[in-house]
RNA sequence: GAGAGCAUAGCUCAGUCGGUAGAGCAACGCCCUUUUAAGGCGUGGGUCCUGGGUUCGAGUCCCAGUGCUCUCACCA
């Protein structure tokens, strides 16, 4: 600690009165001098967890009162409520399991401790000894014997109050305090911490699912050279002793199909993805990618996988196979789902005939005829329009799990094409309540035709477009060594916490994401 | 990247036509020995986002900037 930190209670001491925080200094200062200094302590020994004597009370309330006002629970957390009635006061002490109510006496601890146990203030944390009862009032609460402070709050939390019918009033709900501070939102706000333990728990569900399924848990370089497996502009930094410019990672791809030609048959990755661009409710630019890969395995295969890995991860998660989108429940166990070619959901949703877009002349034709809400111009290939289309008209209607089948072979370099129709790539996404929930390839292993696909993406690239994939020389020689029939998958599991927890936006379920600097973040 | 909106006490928010900055909660003091959005009386607390401009006078009107939110465009 520096000698400038050592100063301060002093400091808070000669304007006493100055604001809240100068006042918890000068509290921090008298608990130190009455040698009681919270951040002394270094462990604490919980009995029991705060809603855990919510339960004890009630069943220790038959007991009779002598043998019950012996025990001796302890337990310990943040201050979130105090109510100072007279010569007695009543306290919430919160920590990850709940709350409980805590009953201090002046004549149970004396003057000095009562008057201490007063000044404590909201957020501070205390260590409570007592026994437990229920108030008039019907409440669990602990009568408290001892006590001490753990740690000191110097700032005011803003922690709400909580009426009778659960509403919060107070609290923290400006978005930008929230996602940018997000340690208030947590402590503040149950619900973020619940979007928090859901999100976790679909990691932890996927990652247990695959683990159970055979599939290898692996990491791969963060830092590339190229950057490619998916069509997106990466961020570019720079390796100083070697000097020379790396990529982020956009994708996970390219080298988990390097451990399936090095033998390796099921192999996974979770992790960290970057793409430099936009910021909205459903895009961060670094988010959590999860790829699968199963030698042997074709498209069906892996609908199959997704379907039993989807419903596992809900059941683990919610607790039941259904979740709720808006006012309608989902259920993902009526399988198998439903599929569709993206042709025939255009025909369905747009009111396109699939023989109207056999060209690009005549798609564009088409697309005029029904007025289209996007910009044509931007559009230089038949199958980026069709996905367009796609994402327009159909996607907004797949509320229920929908696998999009037979996407257009010029926007998925990566997949094998239809034997019976080369336009068509051997590939689907997974649709569930809107939102694109996965998607899965047989992956192309013909190094020949890879090396044409590449070649192609960069004469697109030349044309201008900044995502076309580039060229992986590597990644076409590891090809060529042999690499067995795969089916693949890749999900974005940023969104698939999303639709599970029902947030808003993807912000909710991303701990920490991007915000520009604010004027406090430049020093 | 484009458009619209928002920015006032620690938190949630009012602030009329341009005329001394307001409430609830939180904080501080007093009263109250089973309260619970405890209650009662009293007190303190402001870079009205930043910088210019108009005006006798700006939280309010004008211009520029910053951040956030929403919609659109690109992306998962």
């Amino acid at each position: 600690m520096s000698q400038e930190e050592h100063t301060e209670p002093d400091l808070a001491l000669q304007h006493p009165e100055s604001d809240a925080r100068a006042q918890r200094l000068r509290k921090l200062a008298d608990l130190r001098t009455a040698n009681r200094d919270p951040f002394s302590v270094e462990r604490v020994e919980r009995s029991h967890r705060a809603a855990d004597i919510t339960n004890s009370a009630a069943a220790h309330w038959a007991m009779p009162d002598a043998d019950r006002s012996a025990l001796r629970f302890v337990t310990a957390g943040r201050i979130t409520a105090h109510r100072l009635k007279g010569k007695v006061v009543f306290a919430d002490i919160s920590d990850e399991s709940g709350r409980i109510q805590v009953y201090v006496r002046r004549d149970d601890v004396g003057e000095d401790l009562f008057n201490e146990f007063c000044a404590y203030d909201l957020g501070d944390y205390a260590e409570v000894t007592g026994y437990p009862f229920i108030t008039r009032t019907g409440e669990p609460t602990l009568h408290v014997v001892d006590f001490h402070l753990i740690s000191k709050a110097l700032r005011s939390a803003p922690i709400g109050k909580t009426d009778d019918e659960g509403v919060v009033h107070g609290g923290l709900s400006d978005l930008e305090m929230r996602y940018r501070y997000r340690h208030l939102d947590l402590l503040a706000n149950q619900p973020a911490r619940d979007v928090l333990i859901k999100r976790c728990k679909v990691v932890s569900a996927m990652r247990r699912f695959l683990d159970d399924a055979g599939f290898l848990d692996v990491e791969t370089p963060v830092l590339q050279v190229e950057a490619g497996g998916a069509a997106a502009r990466p961020f570019l930094t720079h390796h100083n002793a070697l000097n020379y410019d790396l990529k982020l990672r956009i994708s996970l791809e390219l080298f988990l199909k390097r451990l399936i030609i090095g033998g390796i048959e099921k192999v996974y990755e979770i992790g960290r993805v970057f793409r430099n661009e936009g910021v909205s409710t459903r895009h961060n630019p670094e988010f959590t990618l999860m790829e699968l890969y199963q030698a042997y395995a074709n498209l069906e295969d892996i609908m199959d996988l997704v379907e039993k890995m989807y419903l596992f991860i809900c059941q683990q998660v919610n607790g039941s196979s259904t979740f709720q989108f808006g006012d309608k429940s989902i259920d993902l166990s009526l399988c198998p789902w439903r599929r569709l070619p993206m042709l025939e959901g255009i025909r369905q949703y747009a009111g396109i005939d699939p023989d109207e877009l056999r060209t690009m002349e005549m798609a564009v034709a088409a697309c005029k005829r029904i007025n289209v809400s996007f910009n044509l111009e931007t559009e230089t290939t038949l199958g980026g329009l069709i996905e367009k289309l796609h994402e327009q008209y159909t996607q907004p209607n797949l509320i229920e799990p929908t696998f999009i089948t037979d996407f257009p072979v010029e926007t998925s370099p990566l997949a094998k094409r239809r034997q019976d129709n080369s336009n068509l790539a051997r590939r689907f996404e997974i649709y569930i309540a809107c939102q694109e929930l996965g998607n899965a390839f047989s992956e192309l292993n013909d190094p020949l035709e890879q090396r044409l696909r590449f070649e192609e993406q960069v004469q697109q690239r030349a044309a201008g477009d900044a995502e076309a994939h580039p060229m992986d020389e590597d990644f076409v020689e590891a090809m060529e060594y042999g690499m067995p029939p795969t089916g693949g998958l890749g999900v974005g599991l940023d969104r698939l916490a999303l639709v599970l927890t029902g947030a808003d936006s993807i912000r909710d379920v991303i701990l920490f994401p991007l915000m520009r600097p604010n004027r406090r973040s430049i020093t």
